[in-house]
DNA sequence: AATTGTATTGAACGGTGTTCAATTCTGTGT
DNA sequence: ACACAGAATTGAACACCGTTCAATACAATT
């Protein structure tokens, strides 16, 4: 009964990621995408609610992506080894797809309207990767720790991209992402490995 | 001669800074800023080319505040406490002024015209706290290498506390930001002081 | 007091997301 | 085949935004 309707979804997100791969979030025109979908203005409003819940779409499909490089980057590496591959996987994503990956963080909630749980999946699944790699590190460490530590983890390598990509404050120089972030993940890992966790125990 | 334009300028940060707090980046209208600051709508066009240069000179002042937050909390500390020092200040001031935290990222230049002079140097002095202490502790190192790595231990420290605050990705709790970033420096520093910088001689 | 130059005004413009009465389409019963 | 009801689609109209610029008010000089 919804297919046609399905099938209008789609062909807004396809309209919209293209827009968006192009002109980036700020480009975005309701106008535009309508017209590249073949539907009617109004049209869009039948299939989503608003425009932030297209970009929503947008954004979670940028997230698999994400996540289906990781998992090849990934593939049959060692702990240690793979967290340093999804840190580079990370930002050369960013770097590729800059527009969809700007998008991630640039967009908004209307009002403060919190972000809908059938996107939060999308997110978790990124950062599963992280978290399950990081388990492997430290088997005795409590899963919410895990879970605390990959959100740390993630995030600082992320600012490192962000920062670099928008040249504020200064801005790392994209030629030496990489090789900062190689040396970077070098730090962390033999300070949260190298000298072990003797303190956690009590 | 420009006295009066000079104090209207101010009259228009001054609205457009208490707008800004108090709505954030988004819910900032120019008829609002106009009507605070006691003139008429075009008036903010004879004295800013730009709603946007508008924003750039509230988040110049914001730069400017938390720069004093980090002089003020640096002072006297030996470097490795500073950095330690500098980061906690700045996620707690990101905590405690939110909405002007977050305009400082949220802000775009419109199209893609780059980032102006005058502003950059705002930016820069809040780094120049992060190359000193940086410096301090590496004095061998080149200084075109020192500025890398302070814009990377900058970064990181910015993304644990950007992706805490905006709660995505599974977002660390915000109870735990300060914990994780001492645990977080403490590894970084241990990493590029302890271990030495044996290879970066040759 | 007249005149010139400058600063300020706010109605008007183009462009945005969103709405909803009007229209078209679709499927069913006769 | 036809009529008809319910659902899907349309796009003109609306409210609101940043920005402009001719008209106005003001200031200074002669």
């Amino acid at each position: 009964m919804s297919a046609k309707r399905d099938a209008l979804r789609t062909k807004l997100i396809d309209a919209a990621e293209r827009r968006m791969r192009a002109n980036g979030l700020t480009g975005l025109r309701a106008r535009d995408i309508t017209k590249d979908a073949g539907c009617a203005l109004g049209g869009l409003y039948n299939a989503f609610g608003d425009l932030n819940e297209l970009v929503l779409h947008v954004n979670a499909r940028t997230l698999d992506h994400l996540s289906d490089k990781i998992v090849n980057a990934r593939e049959g590496l060692a702990p240690k080894d793979a967290l340093l591959a999804i840190a580079l996987t990370y930002a050369r994503f960013a770097q590729e797809n800059r527009t969809l990956w700007d998008a991630l963080y640039d967009h908004k909630m209307p009002d403060n309207t919190d972000i809908p749980d059938w996107f939060r999946t999308h997110q978790s699944n990124v950062m599963a990767h992280v978290v399950g790699d990081l388990a492997a590190l430290q088997p005795d460490l409590p899963s919410k720790k895990v879970h605390i530590r990959a959100s740390t983890y993630f995030s600082a390598v992320h600012g490192i991209v962000a920062v670099s990509l928008q040249g504020r404050f200064l801005g790392l120089p994209s030629d030496h992402l990489h090789e900062e972030i190689e040396r970077f993940v070098g730090y962390i890992l033999s300070g949260s490995l190298g000298a072990s966790e003797k303190k956690s125990a009590h």
